[in-house]
DNA sequence: CTCTTATTCAACCGAAGGGTTGAGGAAGGT
DNA sequence: ACCTTCCTCAACCCTTCGGTTGAATAAGAG
């Protein structure tokens, strides 16, 4: 399929995913009792869950008939990483840009001719 | 459509797009040399930034023809609002497991630590 | 073995997603 | 005016997705 980058967010894309993943910060739990809020079919329900464990944000153990199900937090230090690498490179163009405005307006040195915004 | 948390994690999920998100943590872009790179149409791209926009993620302001794409940092922030508040919360988790598990081996004190975290 | 409980598999359906091509609009150069 | 450049809109194709229902599997209980 896809990386897991993709699938991760793929997977919190959808609202009643996400609304699962909160009700696991709270504890473990069936399919069953994850199920029960939600006015859908508990097929459906099995199905966002293993859209939300092929992602790895989930697990599921076996305990009788029942498939405990687990959030893994670990996955989302992945999208914290990545979103905070951009996020930060983000913000570091608002310093650099304020840098160059105030070069533009304090300094009157050999202009560099950066006819168009470069920005490299 | 769907609430902007859904469009971000949506618009986040395909690698393209965060390839292109990517590319303008360098520096704001017109549609052509965002496309550059791709092996797909002008067009495709087109969509793909019209997705970025719609989910908040960039803007699109007018520069003769060309239509300079510019990053938005701020959406990051709700989306490491919602990933910080439950990941955190999954974390509490453990460590009230971890207490727990102290008070099974023999601790009997209660102490009643509701840790008050209120993300937002 | 049989029955019940808990969950998944399989087939199907309509809507949305990512791609294509072709036409069209907006702004500047000549 | 005309042409070129840069980009979007529209229509279409195929695949994926979220939902459905019905059958099947897994495990415990009688």
């Amino acid at each position: 399929m896809a990386d897991q980058l993709s699938k991760v967010f793929a997977a919190l894309a959808d609202p009643t995913r996400r609304d699962i993943v909160a009700r696991l910060t709270v504890s473990d739990a069936t399919v069953g009792e994850i199920a029960e809020p939600y006015d859908v079919s508990l097929q459906a329900v099995s199905k966002h869950l293993k859209v939300l464990e092929d992602a790895g944000l989930v697990s599921r153990t076996r305990e009788a008939q029942r498939r405990p199900v687990h959030l893994e937090a670990e996955v989302f230090d992945l999208m914290t990483k990545w979103i905070e690498r951009y996020r930060r490179q983000a913000e570091e163009r608002f310093v650099r840009l304020d840098a160059l405005l105030d070069e533009m307006n304090g300094v009157d040195d050999d202009a560099d001719t950066t006819t168009e915004r470069d920005a490299g």
